[in-house]
DNA sequence: CGTCCACGTCTAC
DNA sequence: TAGACCTGGACGG
């Protein structure tokens, strides 16, 4: 489920299927989750949700009761209670009967009803977590859909922080500043505007102080302000036609939550085909990737820019089960035997750019295919979606 | 069967 | 800046 828009559409989600459902009882956590219990109990109450990035926040509203029964009345709650969700990689909600409780179901609020229906948080990697009387996390920004004048103030007032160093795509993922970004809307934001991913930060925004244009122009007195000048026009002039940066890190998630309820991002789902069509760069055939300095894999065409991750940077060398006697080779010959494409195809191709992509489907007739370790390569990953959306049809 | 990959944080060398 | 935390689908042998 997981970025902004998905995060936005579960409580959308939640507010449409409980309006109106009374949930009583305890909420049931399943027995393998590591999130704490909810400690709360009420005979009845409402449950609505609201998001902000990648929280979402829900919020148990008891119902007024009429105080005829003190004794049932002393072991509930009569407060409401907010509980703050992360979603990690597989974190969602559904509303289902008993019977169709899902697995990996972790939290369940239970409806009055008989027979009840539940509202689960289904988290199938359990990277997502829950906090009973949370609140935002204090330390993620403004969110990039529902406060975008926050947003885009929070960046600009601290363009000079050192965060800004990096490079712009992995900047992106910096919850700090982009609350709501994830890897598929980085990819597709930086894009539209045909940013190449590893250009600095504090460079790829500089000139967003405002978003109107041509406002702020200054007398030139020298030619070097002179020709400081004509880059910045160039460069408004530029963001007049496509929508700068930052707008975009609005606008871009938005088109995902008018894809309408259940359209997000979600492979599993009947519905994906809708999504998969509003993707442009991400996991698409003919796009590069790479692994960025934390090992995410960047989707982009075009120059990765002069930030990119250089040879030595070691691709995640993957780590095997250890078992006692494991001697046949040594950890280096292990590597190259589990495969890693960045190594591969440097000695294969050079190139400082470990750009995977177009031209794997060359490289891979080179027979350079065996032990690549390239991040998920276009071409296997449009026969997936395919096979996929032909399961579903 | 085994390997690689996935929408994201976290904390510990 | 690596791992750790998890499950499961796609793919290769």
């Amino acid at each position: 489920m997981p970025e902004g828009p998905e995060l936005h559409l579960a409580s959308v989600y939640v507010n449409k299927m409980c309006k109106g459902v009374v949930f009583s009882g305890p909420v049931t956590k399943s027995e393998v989750s590591k999130s704490p219990d909810v400690p709360f109990t009420c005979e009845a109450y409402l449950i609505t949700a609201v998001s902000r990035g990648k929280e979402v926040k829900l919020t148990l509203t008891p119902l007024k009761s009429d105080g005829s029964n003190q004794r049932a009345k002393r072991a509930q709650t009569d407060q409401p209670m907010d509980i703050v969700f992360r979603f990690g990689m597989s974190g969602y909600f559904t509303f289902t009967t008993e019977d169709e409780l899902p697995k990996h179901a972790h939290l369940r609020f239970h409806s009055k009803e008989n027979p009840s229906r539940v509202l689960s948080f289904v988290d199938t990697r359990r990277f997502g977590s829950w906090e009973p009387n949370g609140t935002w996390h204090s330390d993620r920004g403004p969110c990039i859909m529902f406060e975008y004048e926050k947003f885009r103030d929070n960046v600009v007032t601290r363009l000079s922080d050192r965060a800004f160093d990096r490079p712009i795509c992995e900047v992106l993922l910096n919850q700090k500043y982009f609350n709501g970004i994830g890897n598929y809307l980085r990819a597709e934001i930086l894009f539209r505007l045909k940013i190449p991913p590893f250009v600095s930060a504090r460079t790829a925004l500089e000139g967003h102080e405002s978003e109107d244009l041509n406002e702020n122009e200054k007398p030139v007195k020298t030619e070097i302000t002179a020709r400081k000048a004509s880059h910045t026009v160039k460069k408004k002039a530029m963001k007049e036609e496509t929508g700068d940066l930052l707008r975009l890190c609005h606008t871009v998630p938005l088109e995902v939550v008018n894809l309408g309820s259940g359209k997000g991002y979600d492979p599993t789902k009947q519905d994906y085909s809708d999504f998969e069509a509003w993707l442009q760069c991400y996991y698409v055939d003919g796009m590069n990737s790479i692994r960025d300095h934390n090992g995410r894999t960047m989707w982009f065409t075009g120059e990765p820019g002069p930030m990119a991750p250089k040879e030595s940077k070691s691709p995640k060398a993957k780590k095997r089960a250890k078992t006692a006697s494991d001697n046949d080779y040594t950890d280096d010959n292990k590597k190259m035997a589990k495969g890693n494409t960045k190594k591969t195809l440097s000695e294969t191709k050079p190139s400082h750019h470990q750009v995977t992509g177009s031209n794997r489907k060359q490289l891979e007739k080179d027979k350079v295919k065996s032990g690549n370790g390239s991040p998920a390569g276009s071409q296997r990953r449009s026969q997936r979606l395919t096979r996929q959306r032909n399961l579903t049809k």
